[in-house]
RNA sequence: GCCGCGUUGGUCAAUCGGUUAAGACGCAUCCCUUUCACGGAUGAAUGACGGGUUCGAUUCCCGUACGCGGUACCA
């Protein structure tokens, strides 16, 4: 029998979301869609110095421009509810007691500044990072090392403690990791970690596996830095006496920097002039700005699709998927364990891409919006649409249709003609003075009737077509860029075309 | 230092022991187009190193190197 699939992202409300953070959420969703599971989002939000105000919204928000809206979440409750881990506080010390009565855990006493002098203390050529564990805790402040009235004394007298997992001496301990499979640690190189901080809330180890048996997750997947803590969270699911119920494992590969290595950062993106969050993020802090992929211009087909196939593909070459095909596609045991370093030209293609193949309708709102933002108005959305068809082939990113589509709504201020000057003649100036009056005279307004009677006109006066294309559009749309002139000319009409002629004339007068 | 995880062209990557080692991005050249793109064609460029196992290794195993991650009362 089956039980219902079900995974969760769990971020941290820190600050914006990265390239990262939002393949984890995408190969969480794309796993659960694909198994009709349940998909949920819970805050972690355990330690309050770290709390960002905003960023949880942030992550609603990217969650729902990227199309991965969670079934269950602190905005949309569920039978979960509370989906913050700072309002299920009571619960985490619970077990953390449970633990202790047990004997897998003990409460600890050291101060801060008693744990930096035990790591002086010990600190040594060969062991730059002394641990607290099994080699230590008897020589700290704790429930171990410390006689039994010592310990109620403390208690009583309300001394802070934190409660910190008994790590056994020598064990070796693993579990099938679904990309990486077989993984196995030994506990002695692991050290007791804290479990429940002395604010009474827990740290993520413990926070995690609780929270995960209790919301029923099925499968938990996690950026490859989650690795080595495995083995503690391995333990505690089995000293809390859920073994049966701990779900399968994947470690995701990082997202590293382009040039050189290491992990992606938001530095390396304002470094080399690519967003790594996204959308728009303002620490509020710091009032940093970050740069986010939406802003910059992505379609959220584009950017998932792109995240999707960083470290990950279908073994049969296709890279362009949308959503519903990603999700029948998807296989967790297809991701690659190595770490994929990210590379802004591609990421540009898969946007152009998109946009080239979207139906007018789609991009129709944010090609308004990109237009509205460059000061041009545009009213008739069966106009923009048909300009939208025009240029979206020659558009990468949301802002180029600024430039590729303005001049369809807006003449050239002042048409450069500089490029055709040098080989300009009377015949020329005569073509184009008398060129209105043929258009006046034309029966049908289309592209075909226009470039007829243009070839037509220009092989009468023994001109060549290829020496008068390149001034018309020069007229028409102000640059060396566009598409067919004729196309062009039909669309913007008869009077629009007219007026830019004789602007262009006056311009080389 | 210790522990863990990785390593196929510049980048993303296919291959699940036998191929002339796919494909994509980027780059270069050409065609199309007397604009810019799109499209098409062609090209340069790859299995970190050393040992095994095997009739045969990019593929399996072991070392080494290199990289990354972790080594917090952060996640």
């Amino acid at each position: 029998m089956a039980t219902k699939v079900r995974v969760r992202f769990a971020p941290s409300p820190t600050g914006g979301l990265h390239l990262g953070g939002v393949r984890t959420v995408l190969f969480n969703y794309l796993f659960a869609r694909h198994h009709g599971g349940d998909f949920v989002l819970r805050i972690e939000d355990t330690d309050n110095t770290r709390f960002v105000e905003g960023a949880e919204q942030y992550i609603m928000e990217t969650l729902r421009w990227c199309g991965m809206e969670p079934d269950e979440s602190p905005a949309a409750g569920g039978p979960f509810a509370p989906y913050r881990q700072s309002e299920r506080k009571a619960s985490y010390m619970q077990y953390a007691e449970q633990l202790v009565a047990q004997g897998h855990a003990y409460y600890a006493f050291d101060t801060p500044e008693e744990l930096e002098e035990m790591r002086n203390a010990f600190k040594s050529a060969e062991n730059p990072s002394p641990q607290y564990d099994h080699r230590l805790r008897m020589k700290m402040k704790n429930s171990l090392s410390l006689g039994e009235e010592e310990v109620g004394r403390l208690l009583s007298e309300g001394v802070p403690y934190v409660v910190r997992i008994k790590m056994p001496e020598q064990e070796t301990i693993g579990f099938t990791d679904m990309i990486r499979g077989e993984v196995s640690f030994s506990t002695s190189t692991v050290d007791d970690k804290v479990l429940l901080k002395k604010d009474g809330m827990p740290t993520y180890h413990l926070a995690v596996v609780v929270d995960d048996y209790l919301m029923q997750i099925t499968h938990a997947f996690r950026g490859e830095e989650w690795l080595p803590s495995a083995p503690v969270h391995l333990l505690l699911w089995k000293y809390l006496g859920w073994s049966d119920a701990m779900p399968q494992w994947a470690h995701l590969p990082l997202i590293l920097k382009p040039d050189g290595n290491g992990k992606l950062s938001k530095r390396d993106g304002d470094r080399l002039g690519f967003p790594v969050f996204a959308m728009n993020w303002t620490d509020p802090r710091s009032n940093e700005f970050t740069q986010g992929f939406r802003e910059r211009g992505f379609l959220p087909e584009a950017f998932v699709n792109m995240l999707a196939m960083l470290g990950w593909n279908d073994g049969t070459g296709k890279e362009l998927f949308s959503m519903t095909e990603l999700i029948s596609a998807f296989d967790m045991s297809r991701v690659h364990k190595g770490g994929a370093k990210f590379d802004f030209e591609k990421a540009k293609w898969f946007n152009h891409e998109w946009i080239k193949t979207a139906p007018a309708e789609r991009l129709l709102p944010d090609v308004k919006d990109v237009l509205k933002t460059a000061d041009i108005s545009a009213v008739d959305d069966s106009y923009v649409k048909q300009v939208i068809d025009l240029v979206k082939e020659r558009c990468t990113l949301l802002p180029d249709f600024a430039e590729q589509a303005g001049f369809f709504f807006k003449a050239p201020a002042a048409p450069d003609m500089e490029p055709v000057k040098a080989k300009w003649n009377l015949d020329k100036t005569l073509f184009f003075t008398d060129l209105p009056a043929v258009l006046e005279a034309l029966p049908t307004w289309n592209a075909i009737a226009l470039e007829a009677a243009f070839k037509e006109m220009a092989a009468a006066r023994a001109i060549k077509v290829g020496e008068l294309q390149l001034p018309f559009r020069l007229m028409l749309v102000g640059g060396k860029f566009g598409p067919a002139v004729f196309d062009i000319a039909a669309l913007i009409g008869k009077q629009a075309v007219i007026n830019r002629i004789k602007k262009g004339l006056e311009s080389l007068a």
